[in-house]
DNA sequence: AGCGGTCATATTCATCATAT
DNA sequence: ATATGATGAATATGACCGCT
C-alpha cells in the first residue's frame, strides 16, 4: 500500500536477466537487496512492509526469465552447461537416480517454493556452503548400497570367481507351466523372472492403485500364484518354489 | 554370515531459505 | 540467532539361493 510494487517489475526483470546473474545463484533476498541499492525510493522499511508482495513479484519474473533462459540453453548451452559442469566437478557427483521429475508445477506451488527451489538448487550446485557434504550426511552417507554396478568384468585372474556365471542369482530355473506360458520362456534366473513379471504387471495395470506394492492377479497370474492378490515381495517368495 | 539383482513405495534424513 | 517449512535425495523394506 505504501508502495506500488508492480512498478518494480522492470527493475526486477533487469536484475534477473543481467548477464552476470545466474538464476541458480541468485536469491530473492539478493534481488531485494539489489533493488534497494539501485532504487533510493526503496528503503528497507518499504521493502519490509511489502516483502510478501515483492517476493511474489520476484517469483513471477523469475519464472519468466527462467523459461527464457531455458530456451537459450537449448540452443546454446555453453554458458550454463559449462558452469554446471564446473560445479558438478568441483563438488561431488551425488548419484542421482531420478533426474528431473516434472517441470510443470502448479503456479501456486511454484510461487510457494520459489525461494526454496531457487536457492536450494543454487547453493547446492554452487558448492561451498556445506563443502563436506558427504561427511555431514552422516548416516545417509553410504550412497549406493547395493546397486553399485561393480560388474567385476574382466579377467579376475584365473579361477577366482565365477559367481557371475553360476552365482546364487545366476542360476536358471525351470519355470512352471503357467509361468513359462506367461513369460514365453522355459528357464530363467529369478531376477529376470521378476523383471519380466513386472513388465507384465505394468503392462496390464495389475497394481493395486491404493497400494501399489500389492499385485492384483489376473487370470494368468492367478494360475501361477493361486491367489487373487499378492504382495510384490511375496510374489518373489513364491517365485522361488 | 553376507553379498549379489530385482521390483515400487514409504520413510527417513539432511539441507536449504525464509520467517520470527 | 534459532525455529520451522519445504523439498530433494537416499535408503530400507522382503524374499529368493549359492558361493566366499
Amino acid at each position: 500500500m505504501s508502495y506500488d510494487v508492480p512498478s518494480l517489475e522492470p527493475e526486477i526483470r533487469a536484475i534477473l536477466s543481467a548477464p552476470d546473474v545466474d538464476l541458480r545463484t541468485i536469491s530473492a533476498k539478493r534481488v531485494r537487496k539489489q533493488l534497494m541499492e539501485e532504487n533510493s525510493a526503496l528503503t528497507p522499511d518499504v521493502v519490509k512492509e511489502n516483502k510478501e508482495e515483492i517476493d511474489t513479484l520476484i517469483s513471477q519474473v523469475f519464472e519468466e526469465v527462467s523459461r527464457a533462459q531455458q530456451d537459450s540453453e537449448d540452443e546454446d548451452d555453453t554458458q550454463t552447461n559449462k558452469r554446471k559442469n564446473h560445479e558438478d566437478a568441483g563438488e561431488e557427483a551425488p548419484v542421482k537416480k531420478k533426474k528431473k521429475s516434472g517441470q510443470e508445477e502448479s503456479d501456486a506451488k511454484l510461487a510457494r517454493k520459489l525461494s526454496n527451489e531457487i536457492n536450494g538448487r543454487a547453493t547446492r550446485g554452487a558448492g561451498k556452503s556445506r563443502s563436506n557434504g558427504t561427511a555431514k550426511k552422516g548416516g545417509r552417507a553410504k550412497k549406493s548400497v547395493t546397486t553399485v554396478d561393480s560388474d567385476d568384468d574382466g579377467d579376475e585372474e584365473g579361477g577366482k570367481k565365477k559367481r557371475r556365471g553360476g552365482g546364487g542369482f545366476g542360476k536358471e530355473y525351470n519355470l512352471s507351466e503357467p509361468l513359462s506360458t506367461l513369460l514365453q520362456v522355459e528357464k530363467m534366473s529369478r531376477p529376470q523372472v521378476v523383471k519380466n513379471l513386472w513388465e507384465h504387471i505394468k503392462g496390464n495395470g495389475l497394481q493395486n492403485p491404493n497400494n501399489k506394492r500389492e499385485i492384483i492377479c489376473d487370470a494368468s497370474m492367478k494360475a501361477i500364484f493361486n491367489v487373487d492378490k499378492i504382495d510384490m515381495f511375496q510374489m518373489n517368495k513364491v517365485l522361488g518354489q
